[in-house]
DNA sequence: GTGAAAGCGCTAACAC
DNA sequence: GTGTTAGCGCTTTCAC
């Protein structure tokens, strides 16, 4: 590997001091322009390149935000994180920020993962996905005063930067739809239960039952872990139910399309002999003609970014908290339901 | 925010030299037992952690690789990329490696990213994905000998480590398969054609037309751009030709789901009114019963990053290529074709 | 075994 | 306008 360029190498190149080089090189103050000139000259033929290392040294910033992924499990696949890190990595593009990633499932890891990132000041600022209700990291995070902003709330007592979306009405809303179609016997498969928006979704579900006078029957909640076979796993225990269920609300698309894939194998028709709804309106959910709740994952993980490097840059305080409704798409996977 | 805890802070707290205490923390040369627990419970007092910067501005080495997703158009969205940050994150929190990421589309900016990872000395590493004939960031990369990997070849004459898949073979069995099935009408949506893997996937194709002895016809052959959308653009194409073809291969998955939704809503059904098939086998193509090539990205991507790590870590300088065989899967979406 | 001194490459305070 | 000096926080000779 060639040698090096340098401040320095300039300098002994051009035979002006470090400063100097380093003062015409951003535009800093004055500087002479043939001075000026002929260094930059000089940093393009020696082909300079500033170190980023350095600069993040001394300037004590490092123009990077980090993002730890939650992993459950190995090969995760989840096209709600493609999303986000899109949203996130186009609105850095913006503001010459970088992204620093790393996956790492939650439990002990976790937590360390994190504070490599804060206290070893490896990035300025963090954004927190999949809120938990008493999430260690949003704990660890305020407690450190460290800038963050997080996609989705928490039920902890701290006051913080977040954009969520409005679970609780949401599922209210495709609750009911499913009840004015005429069901009865409607499932629902929940995130991990110590995820937030597991307690707001399933509010709403509870809600739309209690609102049309229909008994909330906990054997209809099984719990899911967010993945297509979670949501296959979930769906056989509750077709094989004495008395299934007519429809079935998944908590997020990947799981509602594990359930058709389930009901596609015992040759069941979605949204004739069941009925099947989730959250989120993922890039396949509209081939299989799911009903779904769209959540704009990529603008809000834009909007996040926004938000996260505003606080950096501007040194802000105050929180901003966000909370977006879902739009109900109705698509064919509801239905009227069988007479039975 | 409180303040930092350095080196320093423990020196003077423990009335021992920064270098001393360097050294009992990094488990480095002698030092006296008792001198070291006491560095270490002052340490862990205080809340010591290391300032990453500093080190890897000392060390000359940074422990994290680089990748700059290539992105086509806002909002991508290919299950492609979120196995490969999977893959790469788990494989690098193997070596306490990060991964730095951007977003970028192929252009100018995109080496001005490159240089900002390389030349800013960000990354000790870098993964080049969806290679390219002429691929400028391989022959940048190549011209500062900095370490990185491929996924995919180039026609570059320069020597470098990659994993490929091959495509030639993996297409030349997949038309073969149609071609068994009774197809001879089979059409093609290509990839850009500057993506190296479009020329192999095209020549596989056309050779197992040439040796069925099957008249090779250009209009066949679409040009996409590996989306959904691109998909369904060139089968509207195929489609309303005045002779169109009984099977489309689509060169990946993506734009193969494509097809399939547009074949949906013009009411012909996969597999039997058209024969559809692609590559990748990506989460949601064994819903559409989608007969494909697999490839492991998941796996290619760990393979990748250990490569990588290893270039760095041992300063190995010999290069090394790998030629994977994709796995034809065979499901529901390529049938025999109506007689007409 | 421990410390003093130098230096990674850069920016910033202060002189002149 | 430009140079000198100091320092970001760490590791690494080289003395003692």
């Amino acid at each position: 590997m060639s040698q090096r360029v340098t401040l320095k190498t300039i300098a002994q190149y051009t035979g002006l001091s470090v400063t100097t080089v380093s003062r015409a090189l951003t535009n800093y103050s004055d500087v002479a322009n043939d001075t000026r000139e002929k260094i930059s000259a000089a940093a393009n033929e020696l082909g300079y390149y500033p170190n980023q290392t350095a600069r993040q040294l001394q300037k004590q910033r490092t123009d990077t935000i980090g993002l730890i992924l939650p992993t459950y499990g190995p090969r995760f696949n989840d096209p709600y994180f493609s999303e986000l890190i899109a949203g996130i990595g186009d609105e850095l593009a913006l503001y010459n920020f970088d992204l620093l990633l790393s996956t790492r499932a939650p439990g002990v890891n976790e937590i360390a993962a994190y504070r490599h990132m804060v206290e070893g000041r490896r990035v300025d600022g963090l954004v927190v996905v999949r809120t938990r209700k008493q999430d260690p990291r949003i704990a660890y995070l305020s407690r450190s005063s460290f800038p963050f902003v997080a996609f989705g709330r928490s039920d902890l007592d701290i006051d913080f930067s977040y954009i969520d979306e409005d679970g609780e009405t949401g599922f209210l809303q495709l609750t009911q739809h499913l009840i004015s179609l005429g069901h009865c016997k409607i499932a629902f498969i929940s995130p991990p239960m110590n995820l937030v928006f597991a307690n707001y979704r399933l509010r709403g579900y509870r809600l739309a039952l209690e609102k049309a006078n229909i008994t909330y029957k906990p054997v209809y909640v099984i719990p899911g872990d967010l993945t297509r076979r979670g949501g296959e796993r979930a769906t056989r225990k509750l077709l094989a139910m004495e008395d299934p269920p007519t429809a079935i609300i998944a908590a997020n698309d990947l799981m509602a399309l594990g359930a058709i894939s389930v009901l596609n194998e015992l040759g069941l028709i979605v949204g004739k002999d069941v009925s099947i709804a989730g959250f989120d309106d993922i890039p396949p959910s509209d081939m299989f003609s799911l009903t779904t709740l769209r959540q704009p994952i990529y603008d809000i993980a834009r909007q996040l970014s926004a938000m996260l490097v505003n606080m950096i840059l501007n040194g802000t305080i105050e929180k901003k908290q966000i909370l977006l409704k879902p739009k109900l798409i109705i698509r064919n996977s509801t239905g009227v339901p069988l007479i039975s």
